[in-house]
DNA sequence: TCAATATCTGAACGCGCGTTCATTTCAACC
DNA sequence: GGTTGAAATGAACGCGCGTTCAGATATTGA
């Protein structure tokens, strides 16, 4: 039976996903218990099994989430014709979505190889999904002759490794702002990418 | 005393360090505990200690060793004066030398949060040098004019993720040659670079 | 108001953890 | 062959883990 907005599970559920996120990022996966996630959202550590089955599950939702949330939001975007305006719609989305969200970002590519192999083919292939999207991109400007790229595979994997690296370091209010960094950043994949 | 060379610990140490490599790249340092270790080797939990303080020291160890090892490796390459030239050397040996010791990167990056704090500030001293040589070659060929780099620690960052994610696909006897891989990738860096 | 249902507690389960240490094994030397 | 000392064992320590569940508590709907 549906629950009215409002109850309490409603409230608890996310609140029990937020901090998961936010500790498993810090600490990892297996240093984090369920006790201290339990602690965190302010009950015992019972309460949870109410929300997911186990702890596997914890993870692996929230990485499912994340990958399936930046595939939505992937096709979403407005994109141009032109596989010069795709790729720079791409390069600026991907490193304002992954900056938005350091936390699930750092969890799905550090806790890959503790999901259960079932759960590990599932995420492997949206992230498959979302690496196909750029190299559809990238085939594209192969083709027409707006890039110069010998292998296309390769190329989409070098610039999402790229991409992904701002996570590593930007903070917000250091010494480059965003707009900064997303126009050094494209200029550095269009260069790559020969166009 | 110096012991004689055949004598038991020459052996032990170095295959503990080669187990908890292995075990710790393939499940995480948290995931991975003495006994494992210990059984991999051959003896029991206890006997590690004969080699190792406590597991928090194993870690560092196996992390400043590699650190160490790729600062002077780099620093023993034959490297040529002009900037193209170095920045050509330090892209090949780069995926070199990591493609050569996939585990003892994949902890090296992964478990910086397992760390210490003390322990953590001297691993990130090493990375840091690490990262300041090739910052070194992109200045100075930004002011002879063969790169066109606006900010020359983010294209370092940046150069350094590329070329790490290499290690997260290549597969020995896959599609590509090794030879092929740093071709390619040497032209994306060459052309991201501005050169 | 009262029963039904959703939510949470708190104790318990067996288990494996990192680490210690008295004891045993065994190779090297005189 | 007996002594020495390094190397390794194996049992033990206290502890926190993931998970379960009977019972308490709070909220809802009639």
């Amino acid at each position: 039976m549906a629950r009215k907005s409002g109850s309490h599970s409603d409230i608890t559920g996310p609140r029990i996903r937020a901090a998961a996120e936010r500790l498993i990022a810090r600490q990892g996966f297996a240093a984090v218990s369920m006790r201290q996630i339990a602690a965190e959202v302010g009950v015992q550590a019972g309460a949870l099994y109410l929300y997911t089955p186990d702890k596997q599950t914890l993870l692996f939702d929230l990485m499912r989430e994340h990958m399936e949330g930046v595939l939505a939001a992937w096709e979403a975007v407005d994109k141009p014709a032109d596989p010069l305006g795709r790729l720079q719609a791409f390069t600026l989305f991907h490193i304002r979505y992954h900056l938005d969200r350091p936390d699930a970002v750092f969890i799905s590519y550090m806790e890959l190889r503790n999901l259960d192999p079932g759960n590990y083919e599932i995420i492997a292939g949206l992230r498959g999904a979302y690496e196909d999207a750029l190299e559809d991109i990238l085939r594209q400007g192969g083709e027409t002759g707006d890039f110069r790229v010998p292998d296309v595979s390769l190329a989409a994997k070098a610039v999402i490794a790229m991409l992904n690296g701002v996570n590593t370091w930007y903070r917000e209010g250091g010494r480059l702002s965003r707009d900064r960094v997303e126009r050094i950043y494209w200029n550095m994949v269009r260069r790559a990418v020969g166009a």
